[in-house]
DNA sequence: GCATGTCAAGTTGTG
DNA sequence: CACAACTTGACATGC
């Protein structure tokens, strides 16, 4: 069965997550930067264990987790570590809180890295900074059970194939923690789902398919065979597959590319009706859009513990 | 209060 | 050359 994911924000819950800004925090010595980015940690775990209660009221089963969930945890000047904070330990304990709700409810966690992140740069600054960034987000997949990190493949620089090999070779010396979670994902600009489907074969790496970004570059696949090659370097790890899916906000026309609302019904592969897969939902309309699309799909309820499937 | 400009970070494509 | 787009607006400031 399809599960439906939810990403990052809520739209009508009043669950908010709160950052701050560099600028903000350089203004206070030391000990005002930790209090108060200890008092935004603290929040804001204690906003995800909320975040999983109400994508279990909701009957969703999967939930993106957002990457400031530590405001500025790797910046190069105002970084910090979670001991420093006065309430690590009221922290931690809400996010092991955050990991058992997750198995009860049997709701699938993840995270997506956001666009400064790449392991195919010819920058070493650029892939450092991606390397601490990583690091820190599998530091709070581990304590929350998240299972996904998934990150695009990044820049071309003039040649595809020289960038894939960097990426290899960055992938393949990952640590751990970040290398088991690691998955890739077609982008809409330049790395289709045939240029990373060897790489991904390669090094048993999973591979997200977004069918928006698919169609906005396409690379000759149809979303079916899209759909089943993504779906085998799933199967191969013995994982449940991930799919991406959203409408373009003004249609099929010049620029598909933005994000709209809600899901058009007609952007929904059929191919995808049968699948045991987690599709994450991108629409602006958050929760709203989820739960249309849920019921567009007749989909039931997503059900944790005393359910007959669990 | 509310409107508005700003915010760590990469890369590409468009106007 | 500036800006939008990308998984996502929220925060700080000034009136």
């Amino acid at each position: 069965m399809l599960r439906l994911g939810l990403c990052c924000l809520f739209r009508q819950a009043p669950i908010k997550f709160r950052t701050t800004t560099a600028r903000t925090i350089s203004r206070l010595v030391r000990d005002a930067q930790l209090a108060r980015l200890d008092q935004l940690c603290l929040e804001n775990a204690q906003q995800l264990l909320s975040a999983l209660d109400e994508v279990r009221r909701l009957g969703v089963g999967a939930f993106r987790v957002l990457s400031p969930l530590f405001p500025l945890y790797t910046h190069p000047e105002y970084g910090y570590q979670l001991e420093e904070l006065p309430s690590a330990g009221p922290i931690q304990v809400t996010l092991a809180e955050v990991r058992r709700r997750k198995e009860r409810y049997r709701i699938r966690l993840s995270f997506h890295p956001d666009q400064f992140v790449l392991l195919s740069s010819p920058r070493p600054e650029v892939t450092e900074a991606s390397l601490r960034e990583l690091n820190y987000q599998a530091e709070l997949a581990e304590m929350i059970g998240a299972d996904v990190i998934n990150l695009h493949a990044g820049g071309v620089y003039g040649d595809k194939a020289t960038a894939l090999h960097r990426l290899a070779a960055q992938i393949e010396s990952l640590p751990e923690a970040v290398r088991q979670r690691l998955t890739l994902e077609n982008d809409d600009r330049s790395y289709h789902v045939v240029d990373l489907l060897p790489l991904c074969e390669k090094l048993n790496v999973p591979l997200v398919y977004d069918v928006h970004h698919h169609r906005c570059n396409p690379d000759g696949l149809t979303i079916e065979e899209a759909t089943m090659a993504c779906k085998q370097t799933w199967d191969r790890v013995k994982r449940e597959p991930y799919l991406h899916i959203s409408s373009p906000k003004q249609g099929w026309g010049a620029n598909p590319k933005p994000h709209a609302d809600f899901i058009e019904l007609s952007d929904f592969p059929q191919e995808w009706q049968s699948l045991r897969a987690t599709l994450d939902v991108e629409a602006k309309a958050k929760e709203s859009a989820v739960l249309r699309l849920k019921e567009q799909l007749n989909l039931p309820d997503w059900l944790g513990e005393g359910s007959i499937h669990g």
